[in-house]
RNA sequence: GCGGGUGUAGUUCAAUGGUAGAAUUCCAGCCUUCCAAGCUGACUACGUGGGUCCGAUUCCCAUCACCCGCUCCA
C-alpha cells in the first residue's frame, strides 16, 4: 500500500512533467533526478516563498550565493577532511556491513577509534578476534574508506595540491562570509546570512525518490546571536519553520519534532521536524544550534579574527549560530504527496488531481475556449494579456471537460473559460479547482482577482 | 556494497524460440456551448551488452536502472 503510493507519485511526477530520471536516456544514473517543467516551477515557488519568510520578511536578514568550490582548509576546518567519511567493513560470513570505528569503541569503550588509522584499526580487529554483532562470527573484509565528500581536481594536473571537494553543506559559506557581511550591511547581532544552493554528498544509500539523492539543494538559514541568546532563537526557529511547512500546505497533523538526543561534536542542541511520507516519516528541516563551534574553526585555521565587537557593552566575542536548513527537494516532495489525490468520480472510475496551495501551483491559470471554433481568438488574447503577470497555459484541444481535466492534473487553481459572454459582455467564467465554484468576472478583473489568490 | 524482486509504446497490461497486440495518453482532422462523448487517421515499445541457437523480446550470463530489506546518513 505505502510502496503504491510512492509509485504513484513518481509516476505523475514522470507522465506530466514534474521530475524526470537523472540521464534516463543512458538508463539513468543512479539517485539523481531532474526536475522538469512543472517541477522546476513548484521548487522555485517553493524557494521564493522561503526566501520571503527567511529573508524578506525576517529582520536583519541578508541573502548569499557561495561558491560550491571552496579552499580546501575549509573542509578541515569544519571537520568534514577526516570527519566526514567512514571506516566500513563487511562480514563475509552474514554479509552485513558495519562500521570498524564502532565495532572497536563497543568491544573497548575506553578506546577512541577516531584516532586510529585504518591499518591500526584492522590489526585490532583481527588481534582481538572481534565478532560480528549479528553472526558472532569474525572474518571481516578489509576496511574501506567511506568518504561523502565529493572530490574533483582544479587545474589540469590530478595531483593532491589541486584536489577540491563539492560542498557537502551549504553553511560554511555563510560562515566563512560573516565578517563581509556583517560590515558591508552593517549589520547588528543577532542578524542572519540565507542561502539556497545545492550540496553533494555521495550517500550509501540513497533512495525513496527525491528524498536522498547524491546532489540535493538546502535552503539554510545562519542566525548570528550573542553567547547566551541562542537557545531562545533556537526555540524560536523550531516554531518558525513549522509554520513556513504549514503555509506551504503541509498540515500540522503530518509534522512532527524529532529532537536529536545524540547530537554531532559540533551541536549544542538539534532538532528535526519530519513530514510524514508514504514511506514513513523523513525530516525535511533541521533547526542546530551550533554554538561557536564553526566560527572558531575557522578563526583557528585561517589565522583570521572572526571576533564581533558588540557595541552595547564594548565586549568582544565569537557569535553563536543557530542555524535553520529546509530541504529543498524534500520540500518538494512533501508538497507533491500532499497535493496528490485520488478522486473516485460517480461512475467508479478514478482520475488523479494535484492540488496546490496557488503560489505553489506551477501554472496559475488555464485559459480555455468553450469551443475551439467560435471562441480561439478571443481566448488567445486574454491569454497574452495573463501571461505577463503570472505563468499559464492555453488548452484549445479535445472538449471543455478534457481541458478542465488536464488543467486539474497539472494543478492548476483557475481555468478561465472564454464564452459567447466573453465576445458580447467581456466577461469570463472563473473555476476555482479548491471549491470547484464559478464565478463571472469582468475581464478587466480577472488578473487582479487571480494576482491577489497566489499570494504568499 | 550485500540479499530478494522487477524491466515490452508516455502510461497500464498482453502474447510469443520465427522480431509483437490492445486500452489509454499524445498529435492531426471532423464534431462538440461547461467537467475525460463520438468518428477517422497518424505516431510510438521488447533497458543495454554478450552467449546458446539456423533464428532470442522469450533461454543463460553480465551490466544498468528502479522497488523492498540490510548497512549508512552533519
Amino acid at each position: 500500500m505505502e510502496k503504491l503510493d510512492m509509485e504513484k507519485i513518481v509516476n505523475v511526477c514522470k507522465q506530466y512533467g514534474f521530475i524526470f530520471q537523472g540521464s534516463e536516456i543512458y538508463d539513468g544514473l543512479a539517485n539523481t533526478w531532474d526536475y522538469g517543467p512543472l517541477g522546476v516551477k513548484i521548487k522555485n515557488n517553493i524557494k521564493d516563498a522561503w526566501r520571503k519568510r527567511f529573508i524578506q520578511e525576517n529582520d536583519n536578514s541578508y541573502e548569499l550565493d557561495a561558491s560550491i568550490l571552496m579552499h580546501p582548509k575549509v573542509w578541515e576546518a569544519s571537520g568534514h577532511v577526516g570527519g566526514f567519511s567512514d571506516p566500513l567493513i563487511d562480514c563475509r560470513e552474514c554479509k552485513t556491513r558495519h562500521r570498524a570505528d564502532h565495532l572497536i569503541e563497543e568491544f573497548d569503550k575506553s578506546i577512541v577509534a577516531d584516532a586510529l588509522t585504518n591499518e591500526e584499526m584492522m590489526n585490532f580487529i583481527r588481534e582481538k578476534n572481534i565478532k560480528c554483532p549479528k553472526c558472532g562470527k569474525s572474518n571481516f573484509t578489509d576496511i574501506r574508506q567511506f568518504n561523502l565528500m565529493f572530490e574533483t581536481h582544479r587545474g589540469v594536473i590530478n595531483d593532491d595540491k589541486s584536489v577540491v571537494y563539492l560542498r557537502p553543506e551549504n553553511a560554511q559559506g555563510e560562515y566563512v562570509n560573516f565578517l563581509n557581511v556583517q560590515r558591508t550591511m552593517r549589520a547588528k547581532l543577532p542578524f542572519g546570512i540565507g542561502q539556497i544552493g545545492k550540496a553533494f554528498r555521495n550517500e550509501i544509500t540513497p533512495g525513496n525518490f527525491i528524498f536522498r539523492t547524491i546532489e540535493f539543494e538546502q535552503m539554510e538559514h545562519q542566525l548570528f546571536c550573542k553567547p547566551g541568546t541562542d537557545l531562545k532563537i533556537y526555540e524560536h526557529y523550531k516554531e518558525y519553520a513549522k509554520k513556513f511547512f504549514m503555509d506551504l500546505g503541509l498540515p500540522e497533523e503530518k509534522l512532527r519534532f524529532h529532537d536529536h538526543e545524540k547530537l554531532v561534536f559540533y551541536a549544542k542542541a538539534a532538532c528535526d521536524i519530519e513530514y510524514e511520507f508514504p514511506f514513513g516519516y523523513g525530516e525535511i528541516n533541521g533547526t542546530h544550534d551550533r554554538s561557536d563551534y564553526d566560527l572558531s574553526q575557522h578563526q583557528k585555521f585561517s589565522g583570521r579574527s572572526l571576533e564581533y565587537l558588540d557595541p552595547d557593552d564594548n565586549s568582544k566575542y565569537i557569535p553563536y549560530v543557530v542555524e535553520s536548513t529546509v530541504g529543498c527537494d524534500r520540500t518538494v516532495l512533501a508538497i507533491l504527496c500532499q497535493a496528490y489525490n485520488l478522486e473516485t468520480l460517480k461512475d467508479g472510475s478514478t482520475r488523479e488531481v494535484m492540488k496546490f496551495k496557488p503560489f505553489i501551483a506551477p501554472y496559475k491559470c488555464a485559459v480555455l475556449p468553450l469551443v475551439k471554433k467560435f471562441h480561439t481568438q478571443k481566448a488567445m488574447e486574454i491569454y497574452r494579456n495573463l501571461t505577463k503577470c503570472f505563468t499559464c497555459v492555453y488548452d484549445e484541444s479535445g472538449n471543455i471537460g478534457k481541458r478542465y481535466r488536464r488543467a486539474d492534473v497539472m494543478g492548476i487553481p483557475f481555468c478561465i473559460t472564454v464564452d459567447d459572454e466573453t465576445l458580447n459582455n467581456n466577461t469570463v467564467t472563473i473555476r476555482n479547482r479548491d471549491t470547484m465554484e464559478q464565478i463571472t468576472l469582468k475581464l478587466d478583473e480577472v488578473e487582479k482577482y487571480i494576482m491577489e489568490q497566489i499570494k504568499f
